[in-house]
DNA sequence: ATGAAAGCGCTAACAA
DNA sequence: TTGTTAGCGCTTTCAT
């Protein structure tokens, strides 16, 4: 049957239990002769020291807790699975939360992670009240927002740059000569969202144009609704910077199959992300590239570093992401400085 | 500081320990009086019981192990944001494991996973040896595959229907009175990949006709370096079945940018999954649905069957799934029968 | 309905 | 290096 305890395995070598514990314990010592034999004797009792009670006692789980929102923008699995894949090989197990951008969700889940004890706490994507902020300090338990920042700066995060990500995109237009410019933004509830919109409408300000902006809440119904929008009107855009990739291809996908319109020659569309998609010939998408294995990197040594050392102040790291060009914005006319 | 414990709760209600425990146990009973006292007391400090120390005694760990291959293929993130859902709203917790087809990787993992007690397991897409089976079942921990079979029937799985699936393609095909036919495959070392292969092959041979066929992998490399070698034989194929839709786009994305043939006037191409993508306009892929919101419930419910009763025999479940037609295959010059 | 007491399986001093 | 001992925070008899 199943459960083989270390008292078993204790007695079946020979040796004490607490002989039988510093084996399967990394950093302690027994002599050759005693691991041989208390070896063997798991072996043939299919022993494994049950993690459950090691944590109790040493208080360390070796567990993250990682909240993440929708898994339909292609971002989200591969940071997933990127993160995931790190902290596996750093010895740390991954406990699941979904939950959605409403706030009590996200305490609720974050409030179940910390009764199994989790090390740690990875947000992907969602934002957390100041008060959740606090009650995770108070715990102990070290916080990184991933692709999410906090104004208050008390919970570490890591973005892109993404002010500089949208002066890129407002640049990279005003170069191409685009006049009529509009905005399908990220959700004005994120700092993602805002912040991207925020470095793109102050690059096009310096050259005096005023882009029109419509919240696209990161759904493909509303990105294409927006899109209908914006077409309709009477001097329609011949340039849209859309919030990520995800509501870039329905964007593109509206544009093109709902309205008869051809990116780029009517319409230039520029996403945010760089998602493997984005790179697929039906899209060919220009967008910014969000490093996201620099992205995971930073947030897992950030987590850990926390949690090695509670004393280390939280901080707000920005990665910085290239504009890549493809099919779905023509090149500049004038020189791409730089 | 953020660890409080049962027994301060009880010296400041004024109760026992004991009496805290109950409180907060689910079938337990108490005074009304008493659990007043105890949840004042309880909130005022912040109090949460530890779910380690709960587990540990009572040997339920409420914690599920998930172990999903590769989140590329937009199949898998959305079934694990359903079954994450599912298992949350059934007060189960989720611990995540990535794992590569390789049978030694998906071993250590799952016996990752039941050092952690883990009361279940759901593993999708990945195969599992035998022994490993054999493992599981020693322990007592029930294992459900999600979209893969196994031979020995010894463990449950939840697929859909993949050879009629393949054969609905192949009869689907015959009507369209394709003559030359390709299938490009799912990988051959997965009971999906093979399943679908033969309901398909079997299908085409009751109109005589016998497919060209590679192995495609899974992936969108192999597949479309498996489409350039069909398309340049001296008879390229005039519709070609796709093991999955995340190759079917590779395909078709080599079809018509890479190649220049048109879909589907040229080459129609037929995928498996019904992906949200499958409909988006860019693509509009005819693809075998699989229906994922009632894989995750029986998923779900026989792995919860099999937790509350240990001696409920495995069983292999198949849902029939529908081929929906869309923009990436002509109609059918014959009618539709049924 | 309640409290006292005995562990769950393990780690971590402490002696030896 | 080893064994002995004392818990980790909780659930669960067992009396009361």
């Amino acid at each position: 049957m199943g459960v083989v305890t270390s008292l078993q395995v204790a007695e079946r070598a020979g040796v004490s239990q607490s002989a039988v514990s510093r084996v399967f314990t990394p950093g302690a010592s027994a002599s050759a002769k005693t691991v041989e034999k208390v070896k063997r004797a798991a072996d043939e009792l299919g022993y494994r020291p049950n993690m459950m009670a090691r944590a109790m006692i040493t208080g360390k789980s070796r567990i993250i807790g990682l909240v993440v929102a929708y898994l339909d923008n292609q971002f989200y699995p591969l940071a997933l699975e990127r993160l995931s894949n790190a902290l596996q090989a750093k010895g740390y197990r991954i406990l699941v939360f979904t939950a959605s951008n409403d706030k009590a969700h996200v305490a609720r889940v974050v409030q179940e992670l910390m009764d199994y004890q989790v090390e740690g706490i990875i947000t992907a994507s969602v934002g957390m009240s100041s008060d959740l902020t606090q009650r995770c300090e108070d715990a102990g338990i070290p916080i990184v927002m991933f692709n999410r920042g906090q104004d208050g700066g008390r919970v570490s995060s890591v973005t892109s740059a993404n002010f500089e990500g949208g002066r890129k995109v407002a640049d990279f237009m005003i170069e191409c000569e685009h006049k009529h410019i509009a905005h399908i933004s990220g959700w004005q509830g994120s700092s993602t969202g805002r912040d991207r919109q925020l470095g793109f409408v102050a690059g096009l300000d310096e050259a005096g144009i005023v882009p029109r902006v419509i919240d696209g809440m990161y759904g493909r119904i509303t990105a294409a609704a927006a899109t209908r929008d914006l077409m309709d009107r009477r001097t329609p855009p011949d340039a849209i910077f859309v919030g990520n990739d995800h509501m870039a291809f329905a964007v593109m996908d509206c544009l093109r199959a709902d309205l008869g319109v051809s990116v780029p020659d009517d319409v230039a569309v520029i996403g945010y992300d760089d998602v493997p998609m984005a790179a697929w010939p039906a899209y060919g998408l220009t967008t910014v590239r969000q490093p996201l294995n620099r992205m995971v990197d930073a947030t897992i040594d950030t987590l850990i570093a926390q949690i090695d050392n509670k004393s280390v102040t939280p901080k707000a790291i920005e990665i910085d992401g290239d504009l890549i060009l493809r099919t779905s914005t023509r090149r500049p006319t004038k020189g791409h400085d730089q």
